[in-house]
DNA sequence: GTTGAGCGTT
């Protein structure tokens, strides 16, 4: 199983390497997204990492308040999205 | 070439 989770307060220079490497130490990242705005095409500072369960928790307890690229690093659990219909 | 609270584009 996996779980989404939402990282926040990203340096604009991160990049999803970076990040995957940070999650991977606590374990298996299953995937990672980093938002950008569609519009102005500039990176929003936040992304999604995807990875299972235990490695989630232990990321979140792990990275969440932690030094990332120089900004205090936000990990949390992210909000459910609403699966969209194929119609 | 800029900026800084937040939950995403498939």
């Amino acid at each position: 199983m996996a779980k989404n989770i939402y990282v926040g307060n990203l340096p604009w220079s991160a990049t999803e390497e970076e990040v995957r490497a940070a999650f991977e130490t606590y374990g298996e990242v299953i995937s990672v997204k980093l938002i950008n705005d569609r519009e102005t095409n500039r990176p929003r500072g936040f992304g999604f990492v995807e990875m299972e369960d235990q490695g989630a928790l232990a990321a979140i307890e792990s990275l969440d308040g932690t030094d990332f690229g120089g900004r205090n690093l936000k990990v949390n659990e992210a909000r459910p999205r609403p699966e969209r219909p194929r119609w």
